[in-house]
DNA sequence: GTGGTCTAGACCACG
DNA sequence: GTGGTCTAGACCACC
């Protein structure tokens, strides 16, 4: 499970933790009933405070991927896997119809935005296999 | 020229007033001499509060967009049409990054994701054309 | 007697309009008894507002350096020789101080200053030739 | 690091702020990954208000010079030394040109204007080590 | 606790 | 009328 956050993105740190293991589960990565990394680990390896990962993880709860089992960690739950394909998409469609949203208000020719789109497509691929 | 702000967007208002006045002079809609609709004027319009307007015109004369002229307005400056093309170029690219790498984080399938990209695109354009 | 503003300039216009009659006085280019340049052919002269040059003009003749004669335009008085010389060197020499307190504050080597001065110094009297 | 501000200097208190945080970072006051004052805390010991101070460090994170660490206060950027020297230096010669290129239009002869540089000069570098 | 944004309304200088 | 600055105090997200 690759975690990584951007602490200068305008995206909350804690939204950045959340999003991930939503991904993760959607993609099969966590499995049903498996334990998510506690929050000091968690914490450790992203060199974030302990408090913001509690956050996120108190959100996933919310949400119903995750219990928490006392004295064990967060457990993914049984419907986990169906609510995060949901989310994953929705927040894929959304940041997405956000962007091209404002691209259509610059008016910036049309051929521009799809050369742009097709740039950073595969800038995106390329860093992923790298 | 059609001006108006998302209050609720994670956005602030005064960056989304700079970026519309920026994308007016990109695409010509403001032309080089032309005064800047006034501040008063604009938070009317806009229905937020003229120090938020205010906030963004700053920014405009310190980017060297336009210059106040005492007790006139702002006025766009010589250089402000290649400025703002690649501002505009700048902010709408960087939007569409950050969407598609929350996609890419998402290991999303490309195929969906190209797929997203080009069901928002038909959208937009759309309703550019309706 | 050349008078030219920047608008741009964070010196009020009507200050820098002010400072140049001081100045043309100080320096006998305008002598007593002469008639200052009307308001009208001022403002056209320098592109600048009437309302700016009659700013000025008033506070000429609050500073009794000059009397409003009606229908005629304003005239040099007799103490405004003296009064001019005295105000041009207490101008300067604020401003002057003022740039090298800053200068000082901000702790920028003494022998770094010195060479800043000399290269401006010889950049306004170049200019002044050409 | 003393910083102070002139309310009644014709230059704007955040800009005072403003200068004086760049001044600190250009002399090796503020180091690099340091944290700078926090708003409230610098604007309790300058005595003006919060907002003000608050602008000034938007400013700073805007320029590069240091970013906010949320609910940890402002660091020192590893660009920032570089960044705040030269801008130190524009800052002090864009004002001593201000200066001079007042002295100059004044027509106070070239002598007149050096020996006031030169006599400004040993009144700061006097109370410097006074 | 931190910084960031917004509303509100004051005052100023300039034209 | 214009833009610019400041104070004041609210609310927010983040740590």
């Amino acid at each position: 499970m690759l975690f990584d956050v951007q602490p200068s993105s305008p995206i909350p740190i804690y939204e950045q933790v959340l999003a991930q293991v939503i991904f993760a589960v959607a993609s099969g990565e966590l499995q049903v009933g498996e334990m998510i990394p506690s929050v000091r680990e968690l914490a450790a390896r992203l060199m974030v405070h302990p408090n913001t990962v509690a956050h996120a993880f108190k959100r996933l709860s919310e949400l119903g991927v995750a219990v928490s089992r006392h004295g064990k960690g967060m457990e993914v739950t049984a419907e986990a896997p169906a609510l995060c394909r949901a989310r994953r998409q929705d927040i894929v469609r959304a940041r997405i119809r956000e962007a091209l949203r404002e691209a259509a208000t610059s008016q910036l020719p049309a051929e521009d935005v799809r050369r742009l789109v097709e740039e950073e497509l595969a800038r995106v691929n390329g860093k992923a296999k790298g």
